[in-house]
DNA sequence: AAGGATATCGGTGGCGCTACCGTTAGCGCT
DNA sequence: AGCGCTAACGGTAGCGCCACCGATATCCTT
């Protein structure tokens, strides 16, 4: 292994100054086209990589954008993430994610490596952070998008669906349909603010029509359909006359369809269902079960899009509120 | 929004020189407590954050560890991350993220970007690459780990499973449940070189019993429950008689497990069933489906391992074999 | 008392690249 | 011939931080 190839090394090899061999390799103009053609031709066959820390450091700028998720494990964050890259494909950024287990203080490290980067911007999953992550987002010298929800206080640009509404609307859908006996399902994550907003949303408008929750089960760790099937069996023993149970994923609601399919249940006779997201592990289940899009793809698309204005577009702040859209199926 | 934070701000108001500021916020030694901690008060006061891009240059350290992954939708990939992800968690060392949807030449570019960065390491899945992505990986200064796969010439370290001896195995396996009439549901995606190579082996052991496909279907596109379900509908249709189905995916094989439960086919009865991965999604069905685990969050872990032993061993490179897990469950 | 450890701090000189400005050669024009 | 203009290139001076060494003060040691 040779010493590391610098810029100085490809210059030289192509009779050119550091400076000319600098503007060739990235397209700046001042460089005839013999000499860029050349000194390409040459770091190519020397297999020369660029060396962006010492190119970032000199310019000023950084073609990445962090994306800051609790989680890659469900379709959910990927989703968003294809996004992201579909509006930033066509441009010069690149975004990078951070993971962080939807632990706030995880959040504020993550969120303090990525600025530490000086990245072009910056997207963060949820409304809620840590006082340093807040600090930490308002201070950025970098536009900030908050996604997924707009139900809170932004500290930035925001886009997202409301999760109380998509709560309420899933309530009211199935009082419509004639459920009275209703549970809930869900996660106890005491970080997964939007599922329990949706929660909130859910008992709230099942209270406006004098109904009370009829039975209620929540678990730690993450959704998966031998969970919901587990809880389902679980809730099932405990309050045989439940009619209907809202999941706060649609995960967990599949597992539910499996109690039932596993069982002799029928959907929705013996126990109606419906979960969230709409993921695309419903489509090609033997019955369409009920959910809620959040216009996943959709969120990601947007925030990216932000980003790349915030140079051009006047810079207030942007809040970007889409709509929950309920899917009935066949399971309701 | 003021000027930047720069180090020097904070060496000014902590009353010390730059020197001192930053080996105490590095935690470096040959700093009093008192001063240690004066200037981490300050720093975190007035929310310093620092420029690790300053910092990598001068110190030639970069706490990065690039992972290039062809993607992020099924399961697959995210549970290698979360094994890399537990290994570094008591590290410094953090990992990136780098997508390329299958495509070589996509991966050609997300390696050139990582390495521009100058990480501490570099994993890779897979071990075919462009002519281009081979030698920036053999010249990069880190050490490189190429992950999934072990059917190859790896051009570095590499932690994976035979896919073709996977693809053997789980033939033998059908053979000896005494299944002849044995198709084929899989990829076609040109690049999913393990996807072919499980095939490959599975032909290479029915042979060796005299035993022929009796019919195959490849699909373009990501696996899905619903194109498993809708292929092996279209398999069924076209072949009545077939009497078992080895699929390149689990999300595969449930979308065919959907089909019989829809259509009150038995399994393995009237259609004998097997896909790959060992998915969570297996979890929780009305009946376990035949798999072959990949020891995905174990490939991640030893990868991990290797970066971070890579500066204290000696590099000689190293290959790690495991073994396909099948799980033969009751489809079989 | 003189020399030697040890702990704590500061200054200098880059890391590899690019922004900025200066320089040169070549051209057309009056 | 002299002028201005442009295209193409080069040199200098950092970007913000840290490695490296040197300086100082304090405390032992014999």
């Amino acid at each position: 292994m040779g010493k590391r190839l610098l810029l100085k090394d490809i210059a030289r090899l192509a009779g050119v100054s550091e400076m000319t061999a600098s503007r060739a390799l990235r397209g700046a103009p001042d460089v005839s086209e013999a000499t860029r053609r050349k000194v390409e031709e040459i770091a190519r066959r020397v297999g020369y990589v660029p060396n962006r820390i010492a190119g970032a450091l000199a310019s000023n700028k950084v073609n990445l954008v962090g994306v800051v998720v609790p989680s890659l494990s469900s379709s959910v964050f990927p989703e968003v993430l294809s996004g992201i890259s579909a509006t930033l494909k066509t441009t010069p950024l690149k975004p990078v994610i951070g993971v962080t287990g939807y632990d706030l203080l995880e959040e504020e490290e993550v969120i303090r490596e990525m600025l530490s980067w000086r990245p072009t911007g910056l997207v963060v999953a949820g409304l809620e952070h840590s006082e340093a992550g807040r600090r930490m987002l308002a201070a950025a010298d970098c536009p900030v998008v908050e996604i997924m929800d707009v139900d809170g206080d932004p500290v930035a640009h925001c886009v997202g669906i409301s999760h109380l509404e998509a709560g309420r609307a899933m309530a009211r859908l199935m009082l419509e349909r004639g459920y009275r006996r209703i549970g809930f399902i869900g996660t106890k994550m005491p970080q997964d603010f939007r599922a329990e907003k949706r929660l909130r949303g859910f008992l709230e408008a099942l209270s406006e029509e004098g109904v009370a929750l009829y039975d209620k089960e929540l678990y730690a760790g993450g959704s998966s359909i031998e969970n919901g099937r587990l809880l389902t069996a679980k809730v099932l023993e405990r309050t045989p006359d439940i009619e209907c149970l809202y999941f706060s994923s649609d995960t967990m609601s599949v597992g539910a369809y499996m109690h039932c399919l596993a069982n002799g249940l029928a959907v929705p006779g013996d126990l109606a269902i419906a979960g969230f997201n709409n993921l695309d592990l419903l489509r090609g289940l033997p019955m369409a079960l009920a959910t809620t899009d959040a216009h996943r793809f959709e969120i990601g698309e947007h925030a990216a899009r932000i980003v790349l204005e915030a140079g051009t577009t006047a810079d207030r702040r942007r809040k970007i509120r889409l709509d929950p859209q309920i899917t009935t199926g066949q399971s309701l």
